[in-house]
DNA sequence: CAGTATCCTACTTGATACTG
DNA sequence: CAGTATCAAGTAGGATACTG
């Protein structure tokens, strides 16, 4: 991700905090973290069946997650094998600022959908006029 | 953002949550609604160059944002053209649980860089046993 | 079961150039 | 200044087939 040189005079968090985010911040990895924050362990195919997410971007979220410490992989060589997935305690820390954002999620999804209508019809509106 | 069939045996909130997710969530809103959030109003520009984003990126990320209700736009017709942005009540209140997820980043960024290192170097060891 | 490898498509993003 | 239009490149992500 090349960051352009005017970066110089940002404020100086925002490039700290976008590469947290760049790696812990994607779709899939959030929704891992919450399943397993809810369920404990899971087990690779539990954990895709739960989220409808394909096998190879599990696996990629998955060897991600753990690489940054956020979860555990524990195999169990057994046939036909076995692998458990849980959170490390920094993956449970996660956990609270990510469930802050999922309850404000939830209760402004409403008020988004309205204020997209809104604007979208007032769009129409316009295009109207210039037509 | 076509989702498999498989999603109906998932966690209830989990597709509601990457809903909004996939809507605040990116990079650069979550940066453009932290930035207003610092500065309080902030001109199209002035953004621009303190996050060191593209003026098309921008230009996108605040439409949807305005769209989405989360930020105000203000258009001066003077010349040269004057355009100020600001947050939604709505904004200001997805400030405190983005504040709390950059909270988390910025202390945790350090732990995540140390799991990365081990991670990769035992990673090598196995590639050089392997060898 | 728990992956890896390959292929392919669609979306994202930046760079550049142009406009009111 | 505050954008839009167009193009080029990289990445995300699914489908499919194969492996220990």
């Amino acid at each position: 991700m090349p960051v352009s040189e005017s970066v110089s005079e940002q404020c100086p968090d925002c490039k700290r905090i976008s590469e947290v985010l760049t790696r812990v911040g994607d779709r899939w990895s959030v929704l891992v973290i919450i399943s397993l924050a809810q369920y404990g362990t899971l087990r690779f195919n539990e954990l895709k069946r739960n989220l409808g997410i394909s096998q190879r971007m599990l696996s990629r979220t998955l060897r991600e997650l753990e690489r940054d410490g956020l979860v555990n992989r524990t195999y169990h060589p057994t046939i036909p094998p076995k692998v458990e997935y849980n959170l490390t305690a920094m993956g449970e820390s996660f956990r609270e600022p990510v469930s802050a954002l999922g309850q404000w999620a939830l209760e402004n999804l409403v008020t988004i959908d309205a204020a997209r209508e809104s604007y979208d019809a007032a769009a129409e509106r316009k295009q109207a006029v210039a037509s």
